[in-house]
RNA sequence: GCGGAUGGCCGGAUGGCCGCGGGGCCGCAAUGUCCCGAGGAAAGUCCGGACUCCACAAGGCAACGGUGCCGGGUAACGCCCGGCCGGGGAAACCCGAGGGAAAGCGCCACAGAGAACAGUCCGCCCCGGAUCCGUCCGGGGCAAGGGUGAAACGGUGGGGCAAGAGCCCACCGCGGGCCUGGCAACAGGACCGGCACGGCAAGCCCCACCGGGAGCAAUGCCGAAUAGGGAUCUCGUGCGGGGCAGCAGUGCCGCGCAGGGCCGCCUUGGCCCGAGAUCCGGGUUGGCAGCUAGAGCCUGUCGGUAACGGCAGGCCCAGAGGAAUGGUCAUCCAGGGGGCAUCCGUGCCCCCGGACAGAAUCCGGCUUACAGGCCAUCCGCGCAU
RNA sequence: GGCCCCGUGGCUCAAUCGGAUAGAGCAAUCCCCUCCUAAGGGAUAGGUUGCAGGUUCGAAUCCUGCCGGGGCCG
């Protein structure tokens, strides 16, 4: 592809927030605090960051699995499932300048059909938008 | 064909779409493109090493921990292979921490007369006496039988005897040296002894062999940051001489010499000049290296019963760093359940559904978890030939 | 990732070098005392000694392997 034709897919990708993964305990911590909403496969925190934490642009996004959930394999799975449904749900309503974290529940995240569980992300995602106006 | 034993292997496959980690190439960069990307246990962290740091002068001794039939393999091992002995099984085969109890100490509850040294509760026999003829008393001999116990001082049979006893004999067991075979553990044989030697060493211990400590959050480099500190307590032995106070005993402060502390102990020797303990204060974050080519894997061949080793050829096989190796859909392959049809061989349809489990410096083992399936060898039974 | 420590009734702890029955306090249940409650007195039950093997005549204790819990590091 040639820089100099900026087609559809060049401006989208330049408009298209980039994710970011969370690593520090302390961001963890700091979106347990915030808004959350429960749902049948998996939980969801989110939060707007203060201007002067990260870049704005970007969206940031953790994920984590208690022990409660099964062994390393169990806890492992649980997470890239969480990874594939932020991917596919994230660019797209995610917010710039908020912080999500995704929390894998015990035998519902392993098995649920994939579709219920991006439903289950977008419908958490558009409540807490909501309750942040 | 059925039942069993042993050893080894696999442990979903293919494709579409969307992604992740590392490396190479083109490039200022983004992008692009190619290659690679979990296991037999990656697990438990139970052993053995590699590697790194710390400690380390030599000799002797002690302490602590571990291993334990014999021989071999290996870098090494508590692992593996082969053999021996003991036990289990009809067999294939399996199981065994399997050195020493005449070096010493300790323990063996309850029961029982007696628990390690011999001994006599009931009992057996002889003699003498008494007698109500049932037996009792005294002396002596004996250890077979009974009883207790987890275990009772060789076992069985015969002879012998008043009754008995290795008292004598045969066989078995045990002990001793000898001979033969074997590298050895050990096995076999004849001879002698006449039984003396209970168990526990996963109780202390003895003997032989092995072992310095810590661990990749080790360690090194770069950068940032900051003090390189403070307080209290205990111990500081002895001798000589000096100064000060005091009438004096003595007290206090310097000095010198023996020395003091540490190196497990001792001898020779070395290092330091206060040592030890407790508390407070400061700091505890980022990057790079270590980091993956190795006691490596595959094939063939030779040596060896085997574990394994030699040689030749080929191959490159994860390197993340809060942690990638995936998500999803379809078809197929195993598996389970149900329905219909049936020539009982099976065919069609629907539903469920994929064992244990995720590298974290790296190897060699052990142990533990594991749906299902495949292969090979061997044993027993049945049928056919 | 690595290195240590500990498992005994519901809770906190005992049990001599292995010896037979695993003991004590609190808690629990029942009874007595009181008008009632508490306290007090009496009685009762409650244990696969974390699990599984082994050594021994005999294991809470000794040995081995698992399981669970806790702590430390840079």
């Amino acid at each position: 592809m040639s820089g100099k034709t900026p087609g559809a897919a060049d401006i989208a990708t330049a408009v298209e927030p980039r994710l970011q993964t969370l690593t520090e305990r302390a961001d963890f911590l700091r979106a347990a605090r915030a808004r959350r909403k429960a749902m049948p496969g998996l939980v969801v925190q989110a939060r707007r960051r203060a201007p002067d934490e990260a870049d704005s642009a970007t969206i940031r996004v953790g994920f984590t699995c208690s022990k409660k959930v099964g062994n390393a394999v169990a806890r492992n799975r649980a997470k890239r499932r969480l990874r594939a449904v932020a991917r596919a749900v994230l660019p797209e309503i995610g917010k710039p300048g908020w912080d999500y974290v995704l929390i894998g529940r015990a035998g519902a995240t392993a098995a649920r059909p994939f579709i219920a569980l991006e439903g289950d992300l977008r419908a958490a995602l558009d409540k807490l938008h909501g309750e942040g106006r």
